[in-house]
DNA sequence: AACCAGAGGTAATAAAAATTTACCACTGGC
DNA sequence: GCCAGTGGTAAATTTTTATTACCTCTGGTT
């Protein structure tokens, strides 16, 4: 709910929380990997300046969102967070960390880029089909402006390309970052929506990656996947921007009267 | 000093702290501007959420920075903070708000823009034997490679370029933006000198500034300072972004060993 | 197999921080 | 002069966190 107030409720959270929050974002930056053995609970309690209880509470939590193991007697470990894809838990900790949503697109184009110029080397029949069938969707979700199958259209079409890419290790990768994208937490189309023309721009763009898949350009299809990412993250910056003048000016509108 | 630790030590500082900060950011944002009167401190500790000794704590402490002024019976009032230039209390508040600095580059380059205008159109030959003077004191001070005299060599650069737009009301508040910028406050030049011939860049867009006022072309002289601020932004962004890589990076190298 | 250092695990007590409560003094409007 | 609403002060209480002490588990060593 948005807020029309000039002040907000100071609520830091207990002590153990921002332990949590410190902890997670070790995690999303890859300070902390899968396998890592954190320091003995006595010696973190006196890195963090917090008491062992409150430190156990964050541990504990951490623990119980699959990010930490804990063995009794031998210690605490980064839970295993990848594999062949995404863990849950490390998708959701995406999730809870706005923040790495710029290094998602950073990672997302590189690898769309590659995967366009893979899919423009060795799509199959069926592969073309698959594409031509889901732009064919995705400009039925925009024609009749329907936000949430347009977001599933989306996700669809870019995992065809993908697919047709024919390398496994990205679909598999592709999977977790598209898991990401559906759940909606690094796909807030209401930024992309609020600038004039974008629906239409974005429709363009998917359609010329199509094409130059179909027509087999892999440069072309690669330089397509990067203006289309480039669109994307400049609009998305756009939209913070605009969603932060908006608070700001919310609370001037209510100081004002 | 920088640190090499993985994890940082917890402080969030007492709750006032909290309170203060928050307000502060009110005023740097201009929600909250001179003049304006507080909700009382029975109806602001509600809304914070924090009890009425703390608030008051807080309010203390911004008093004595000069942001209130706090009347008996009354009530609390944001304090004269400008006037036609910039009192200390709010030059000080901008200095602890680092997030202010797009603002002050934004603004400063509008502002910059338009008195490279009026100077092209109004300058005296007092005003042009100041701008070539100091524009070779910077020359020298880029050639003796002094941190220290070149900073104070560009603010001085800056400030004839204002006087010799002969607007005084200009003159008055780039007075209060400059002292910003000698405080050292908004100018880590650490962050240009890391980019690759910035100096010499630098050097060369003051030269066209002082070239163009000097030929009295108001438009070419709003396109120099133009590109100049743009020039400093962008490599202020990049200083930044390398810094927090470097903060991960050192992370990640105590983590790893 | 026994021992030990160092790990996690539990709980009572103490300390610190913040909140609650009550009351006083000032101010401007009526 | 009165009153409601403001800021100002301080003691008591509550909440949160820290400290302290001790237990159990684990893997390595002897």
């Amino acid at each position: 709910m948005v807020s029309n107030a000039v002040f907000d409720r100071i609520d830091s959270g207990p002590i153990a929380d921002v332990v949590v929050r410190q902890i997670e974002d070790l995690i999303v930056q890859g300070v902390l990997l899968e396998g890592d053995r954190l320091p003995s609970e006595r010696e973190l309690a006196a890195q963090l300046n917090v008491s062992r209880p409150k430190l156990r509470d964050a541990l504990k939590t951490l623990e119980s969102r699959g990010l930490l193991t804990i063995q009794h007697g031998e210690g605490t470990f980064v839970a295993p967070l990848t594999g062949e894809a995404m863990k849950p838990a490390l998708i959701e900790l995406y999730a809870r960390h706005g923040r790495a949503f710029f290094d998602y697109l950073e990672y997302r184009r590189a690898q769309e880029c590659f995967a366009a110029r893979l899919a423009a080397e060795r799509a199959t029949p069926t592969d073309r089909t698959h594409i031509e069938r889901q732009l064919d969707a995705l400009e039925r979700a925009e024609t009749n402006d329907d936000p949430e199958t347009s977001r599933e259209a989306d996700v669809l079409f870019h995992t065809r390309i993908v697919e047709a890419s024919h390398n496994a290790m990205l679909v598999h990768m592709m999977a977790s970052i598209y898991a990401l994208t559906r759940r909606g937490v690094f796909y807030n189309r209401s930024y992309l929506r609020s600038i004039e023309g974008s629906s239409q721009k974005l429709l363009d763009q998917h359609r010329t990656i199509a094409r130059t898949v179909l027509e087999g350009d892999p440069d072309a299809a690669e330089q397509a996947a990067g203006e289309h990412l480039d669109f994307v993250e400049a609009s998305f910056r756009l939209g913070l921007a605009r969603a932060e003048f908006e608070t700001i000016a919310r609370k001037r509108a209510a100081s004002r009267g």
